[in-house]
DNA sequence: TTTAGCACTCTCAATACCAGAGTGCTAAAA
DNA sequence: TTTTAGCACTCTGGTATTGAGAGTGCTAAA
């Protein structure tokens, strides 16, 4: 396609059409350009400007006889080069913060709120991914007692995750006994991962060696899904744009949403290369996301403790906003998990 | 209306008509009535009885030269006489409870997986709502240091729950020290409402009072959240439905999924009175879930876990299907939790 | 009480038509 | 060489028309 960069007044006349857009949904005709932005030529000039741009790929016509409307790569043009990178206003920023900062809560609501802030700072749909940490390890784990012999078993992990498990015990003890003994293990297994633990199992006995295993299987599952929590909210937002008049639009977004195979891809690539990527209607490789836009960024801290959020919206979509609450949220959300985990890694 | 029941005759064409609409989604006509079912009368006297099934509210027509449709009050007394209240089939059992059993998880996993197998059995979308407990009350705590003043609070409640919290501490304490102090607290506050925590706050100092405060606000906060989370799946499922064509019945869909308002009232009124409910466009009561059907049933142990799980699709749903399922699921998440915590209530 | 027959009604799809919007192109102007 | 005015052309979206088909309501006979 085009070899030439774009000229000074063609950057001008797209970054126009991409706005005007984005905010009307209508193709966007040349005399509308012209009229309501003065860029001092007639309808005319912008026509064959337009017509240039349509032939290097970054417009499109519904129609012959309609207005322009941007193509994909025009977006990505857009979102590289001609989109204003303004930081969220002051005021925006506190109530956001805000909103986060009102209750003490545990991790499980803080990711449901971002999303419901997200979702509803953007006014489109949001999805937040649970922190991952890369290979989960044991802080502690604590036995209490629940009937005779009956316990239940907690762990809480390197990173502050919390999992309990039922567990039958061979033989009754009492809460004292199951005290002495998580602490023993607590010692013996700090630090240690799943595997490590396993690898210990063949030397130990009786209710170690019970405990062992359902500590280090339970590790592992966690390991295993490699695809963590998803929290969505905010469907309802973009269920009233015109593109998703049509319920297949619809399915798509449910589907960006509730499937996790296509999303993990996405995030999987977020929390490798960080930043805030922006996938413009599937971008060629996903199909299924022809009609929907998606803006993923990752939080986190350092490399073992890391999510994605982001905005799900129509193609149409503001993105220089959505970038900049994505930016901010993640900062947000990384601060957090900074103040209550960052400590230790 | 109707003051006398209807006669044999119009029940079996009423029933027919139901299952012939919700299996097609198309007005059904007294020919294929008489046609595909061999009643033994011509289509013009099923055509006089549907008549009279019109009269008295149970059927109507979209438009004057077409088929019957049920209306709200027909799909009422289809579901309450006519509908023929099979129990799954073995092999379903097996196959849902084999899905059900394959894994061991954690309380909210067993959720998630509930409503992933209703949605998948009935072919809908589910909703399944966390178990809730009357009152909470404490069953144990415990203090593990994470730093030399920073300590996470767990608390194990009554009923199985686990809450954790971040605890900075007003002086260095060792995992020794908080220890103790954990099971000192663990033996003064089991059994403890978070009112009464609270009462006895007054007499307490140092670092019983930090804890008892934290331990307080935290079981009132789970008390107060008088809805508590809502798991659903299987909004694809019901996407492809013929009345959600229009992204207004999807909306619906959505709201009643995503606006814990309006299932709250649902579930309240299910929890009281248990059984399976089966709410049928709105019933004239919530004019916003006009083109939805909710099948909605209760589980639980005792009076004091219990939540709900059910079905929600258009109102040319499969009742009989999704009570028995509904019904079937809801026994075995009752069993489920009995197996786990039933002992102790 | 049931049924055959028939006129009537309404939908749905196809077709035609028209106004409006917007373009592409040409030829003149800058 | 670039810009612009002017104009013919194209396509959409709305409205009106038509005809076939499906299904009903009603009447009169069985």
């Amino acid at each position: 396609m085009a070899r030439k960069d774009l000229t000074q007044r063609q950057q001008i006349i797209l970054r126009l059409v991409v706005q005007e857009y984005v905010r009307t949904a209508a193709p966007v005709s040349s005399k509308t350009i012209s009229e309501t932005y003065h860029l001092g030529v007639s309808s005319a000039t912008v026509r064959n400007e337009m017509a240039l741009l349509e032939q290097l790929g970054y417009l499109t016509q519904p129609h012959t006889s309609a207005g322009r409307i941007p193509t994909e790569q025009g977006y990505r043009y857009f979102v590289e080069r001609l989109m204003e990178q303004t930081d969220l206003s002051p005021e925006e920023q506190r109530m956001i913060s805000h909103q986060f900062h009102q209750a003490r809560l545990e991790l499980d609501q803080w990711l449901k709120l971002s999303a419901a802030v997200l979702a509803n700072a953007t006014r489109n749909a949001s999805l937040v991914t649970a922190p991952k940490s890369e290979q989960c390890r044991l802080k502690h784990l604590e036995l209490i007692s629940i009937q005779e012999d009956v316990a239940l078993l907690i762990l809480v992990l390197q990173g502050g995750a919390v999992k309990q498990q039922i567990l039958t015990l061979d033989q009754a003890m009492s809460q004292d006994e199951l005290h002495r003994t998580a602490r023993r293990l607590t010692d013996l297994w700090a630090q240690a991962t799943a595997s490590r633990i396993a690898a210990s199992l063949p030397n130990q006995t009786g209710l170690t060696a019970q405990v062992g295993e359902v500590v280090s299987s339970a590790m592992q599952r966690i390991d295993a899904r490699r695809s963590s929590d998803i929290y969505h909210d905010g469907l309802l937002n973009i269920l009233n744009q015109p593109e998703f008049k049509q319920q297949e639009g619809i399915q798509q977004v449910i589907r960006a949403l509730e499937e996790r195979r296509l999303v993990d891809q996405l995030v999987e690539r977020v929390l490798k290369e960080g930043g805030v990527h922006i996938i413009i209607g599937g971008e060629g490789q996903w199909r299924e996301l022809s009609d929907v836009s998606i803006v993923l960024g990752r939080y986190g801290v350092g490399d073992s403790l890391t999510g994605a959020m982001g905005v799900v919206g129509p193609v149409r979509m503001t993105y220089g906003r959505a970038v900049s609450i994505v930016r901010y949220m993640s900062r947000l959300m990384s601060d957090l998990l900074y103040d209550l985990y960052g400590c230790e890694n």
